[in-house]
DNA sequence: CCATGTTTTGACAGTAACCCTCAGTTTCTA
DNA sequence: TAGAAACTGAGGGTTACTGTCAAAACATGG
């Protein structure tokens, strides 16, 4: 998933500024905080210029924001098996997806979501993602279906879910992590038992 | 509750100032575009200083993304009567606040969401409130069965809830109103059925 | 190996949001 | 009515972000 064809010689240098910015960014924003961190200073420590830095990434902001998960998970949703009803596809595809992790990504995600929590800013924006890929879900879970990704049913599904993950998604140490996935399928189970209307 | 005692000859004046410069802006954004409107614009048309603008909001984008009725709607949740479980007590206290809002407060609100719904940097803002609001419905809930708001299920179905209108709003031409009041309870009906682990 | 076109890059300048300080004024309180 | 406290206006400084343009690095056909 992390390895691609080398392609040209070209690209491989493009991924590799690419990550020595996203490195660097990452380190100073540890060290220095976010805000008082400048995004001269990160094209500095990564030896490129300021200009080239916008052209990788359009703000400040998305050299830390870029989630590589949602595709991979779209994936494992549509990998499930026919018969399993769209919440338990759900579930699954992103079980998969987070057992199949390295401790190394773990450690690289964890970094990433310390810094969230830390900076209101980062976090408004790492939610509004969220919400956004209640969109995709809905679209994958329809498809699976035969069905568009406008039908209410898969869209609603997407949202309740999308929803519960941030709901349980503790307000100050939030990292979504291993142990998360028993409070997870915890939850389901709640808001299957308790998500009466009268 | 749009009315409040007057106070001070001071605390009236600051009322003023204040919707003078968000009606001035929102007059400004929807004339030029909201990137093409600077502060300055806005100041002068409100018959401010730009650094006044900045004492009454924060920063540009809360001239548009404050939103008065979430306090509103806890209070109409509150006001349920004590049978009435957690998901029909958060619906109605929605149904309650917006069927007495007045066509003068509606057409305002549509200027808003507008707006929003062309500016992604402002619908990012506007998705991380309403996130932010499942703490808030969840403490209310969980306070009415008289339990405290860290409760997972009240989390849970607060979650839920935020997620499927969130899920419902269509993604262009969105302006929660009336009309999708019934959208709504589709949803919830759908939600109820659907929502089955295996 | 070289000539061609495409992509990437860096320097530079400009705009606008945002923050701070310092007077001067207005409003509240005793 | 005097002093305290808050509000206001002006100006300056920092930084994120955009655009242009020429030079350099790379890919490709002969």
């Amino acid at each position: 998933m992390t390895s691609s064809l080398p392609a040209g010689l070209r690209e491989r240098k493009k991924a590799k500024t690419r990550l020595a910015i996203r490195e660097h960014a990452m380190r100073l924003f540890e060290e220095q905080g976010y805000a008082a961190t400048t995004v001269d200073q990160i094209a500095e420590a990564a030896e490129v210029s300021p200009s080239t830095f916008f052209r990788y990434f359009p703000t400040k902001e998305d050299v830390i924001l870029i989630d590589d998960y949602d595709p991979v998970i779209v994936e494992a949703i549509r990998d499930q098996p026919a018969g399993v009803p769209p919440v338990t596809a759900l579930l699954e595809g992103m079980r998969s997806v987070f057992l199949a992790l390295t401790e190394e990504e773990w450690a690289s995600e964890r970094r990433r979501q310390r810094i969230f929590q830390a900076v209101p800013e980062l976090r408004a924006r790492a939610m509004s993602q969220t919400v956004m890929a209640i969109d995709m879900l809905a679209g994958t879970l329809a498809e699976r279906d035969g069905r568009t990704g406008d039908d209410l049913t898969y869209r609603v599904i997407a949202g309740a879910m999308v929803g519960v993950v941030m709901a349980i998604t503790p307000p100050g140490t939030a990292t979504f992590e291993e142990g998360d996935f028993r409070r997870l399928e915890e939850a389901l189970h709640i808001l299957e038992e308790n998500f009466r209307l009268r």
